[in-house]
DNA sequence: CCCGAGAATGCACGCGTGTGCATTGACACC
DNA sequence: GGTGTCAATGCACACGCGTGCATTCTCGGG
């Protein structure tokens, strides 16, 4: 065995044929005849040639890449802390079925729009998916005049490429679940409105509510444990006969701090109160009681806007699309039927 | 203006040089002259011309990427939610500091040493990270045999290239902490011992209870809430003057847990029982009440191991050094004087 | 005045692919 | 038998940089 690594043209002297035949057969190209292709397989694998993914790509003009833009995790600590990981699995898996590799691009103050731009041009990625950004909708705006391929995550905006879940399918399933257990009386702590989804949800809390015909109320948060505790505080200060009986939140993480609040106050999940989460995080299994709340896919959605990314790098899109997917709605033990 | 991108010929032509004098004075060469240098660039930013990193790498015979290998989180949740993005931030940033970018890789069964070293020999990164491995050690010598730059993250092992931070100095604050507040019976609820860490960290505890003089008692759990709401549970079941009067554990989430599990009791944090956790992610400050525990440098170790592996890639260090950082003791609101 | 040394610059090529185009050979049809 | 067609293969080059080496220029010392 010789130490170096056997080149294209070791293949090809091998197996007795042109350089570029040995590059089409491993490339699975209908040009070239099934006998030969076995021939060239076979010689490349015995000498343990690796073709060059970055020459490859570079020849192709393209970087094989695909820059995943996220908060600084340690200045944005506010975001769901199972969030990001798990759209990451669906985002890595659907890049790399395709032979894309996914880097991350942590979204400083600098990074601007011509910042990212850059960064296309100069050939590090071949375009942009965004993942738990605030509406910065001049960056976006700067991209697209730029020709650069990007697509967003659970942030629909008119114009842009985008992968979204409505909350209509899963919260219709939850208000349908609590009617059934004889809820009538709803409250809900939104998320942070300043972020399409907190008023997405909201919207659709209203819509349900009215259309079911069940007594709404209404306290702000922001996804936060925090909010959901404070929110539920205030939800449940009322009289017993005029308070909610199901209390609703914009995220698991609220539902966790209205558990906690309705500790403090010294009643029972579910018998007392029950309570309905949203997005379907893992914390949502660990605590106890387990929480019922509308599943959120998110993996999907990574895989998705991964898929999207690439068929605009590609030009096989020509228009950005809008992807919706569907929310579900999962029962487990903070539900049950209402007291009095 | 021109629709097509500038080309270097197009700034050599315009600034009346040679290609590769404008290549040397981008790079800042000392071989060019001060005066030829500032003109280049000026005509290079004029034109707008933007150097392909990807053709650059290409050239130097290198990928600028750097592998991150990490669990898949959907099938892996157990680790700490915030643990990764932290790390990450610390990877990326360091990482682009030296011009390089980071690549995630799924670590899944069929990601075996060998699958590894042909991403290198395929060119698609230049070495690896690991985080959150558990000890595959087979797969490290394979690596190390393969010639495969790679650094270990929070699991030292001789013979590899990693970056850990040392559990000791933080602890020894830790029971500095507790020993003033006239603590003398510690409780410690260990992580999972497949680990290094957790057997690292509980022999740290050993030897410290020793040295101070605290009568200790163990309790064997894995990292997770649910293990240190039981932990918290059997230790504090014996009669008052016995049982433990500060609880210190292997991770914030299990002292999360202990705090469960006190509340479940009816017993008061930090007025009946103190609790010192382990690590300092950001839930350690986001619950009521604020965790005293021990620092662990995650970021600064992500830095670090990015440090190492691209020093380890471009020859500029032989050897697999072993890199120590230091951890610190935070007091914050789960500690006070023992009661009794 | 000559020559050598060193600084500054230009020339040419390699890195390892993909792919347009030319070439070859086989075969069917007129 | 001539010719057109199509499949299969080979040839040559581009992609956009970095860099070894040759070349030119400058300047000081003999």
């Amino acid at each position: 065995m010789d130490g170096n690594k056997p080149s294209r043209a070791d293949v090809a002297r091998a197996a007795g044929v042109a350089e570029s035949t040995v590059s089409r057969a491993l490339n699975d190209s209908s040009l070239i005849s099934p006998a030969i292709k076995d021939k060239v397989r076979r010689t490349a694998e015995a000498l343990g040639y690796r073709p060059s993914r970055q020459a490859a790509n570079f020849a192709r003009g393209r970087t094989g890449t695909l820059g995943l833009v996220v908060p600084r995790y340690t200045s944005f600590p506010p975001f769901s802390r199972a969030y990001f990981p798990t759209l990451l699995d669906g985002v890595v898996l659907a890049a790399e079925e395709r032979g894309f590799l996914v880097t991350i691009v942590l979204d400083k103050a600098e990074t601007t729009g011509d910042r990212l731009a850059e960064m296309v041009a100069g050939r590090s990625v071949d375009g942009f998916l965004f993942a738990v950004s605030p509406a910065k909708y001049d960056r976006y705006n700067c991209l697209k005049r730029s020709g650069v391929p990007f697509a967003l995550i659970n942030n629909y905006h008119k114009g842009f490429a985008s992968v979204d879940a409505r909350p209509e399918p899963g919260m219709r399933d939850a208000f349908g679940h609590a009617w059934g257990l004889r809820h009538r009386r709803v409250g809900y702590i939104t998320g942070d409105l300043a972020y399409k989804n907190g008023v997405d949800r909201l919207e659709t809390f209203r819509r349900l509510s009215a259309e079911f015909g069940m007594y709404p109320s209404e306290v702000e948060g922001n996804f936060s444990r925090t909010s959901g505790y404070e929110g539920a505080i205030r939800l449940l200060a009322g009289p017993r006969k005029s308070r909610p009986t199901v209390i609703m939140t914009a995220s698991d993480r609220a539902a966790i701090g209205v558990i906690g609040a309705c500790d403090d106050l010294g009643m029972r999940v579910p018998e007392d109160v029950s309570i309905i989460g949203y997005d379907d995080l893992h914390p949502a299994r660990d605590i106890s009681p387990q929480l019922s709340t509308v599943h959120n896919p998110i993996e999907e959605s990574g895989k998705e806007a991964a898929t999207l990314l690439i068929e605009l790098i590609g030009k096989e899109r020509r228009k950005a699309a809008a992807k919706w997917l569907d929310t579900s709605f999962v029962a487990r033990e903070s539900t049950s039927y209402a007291g009095v």
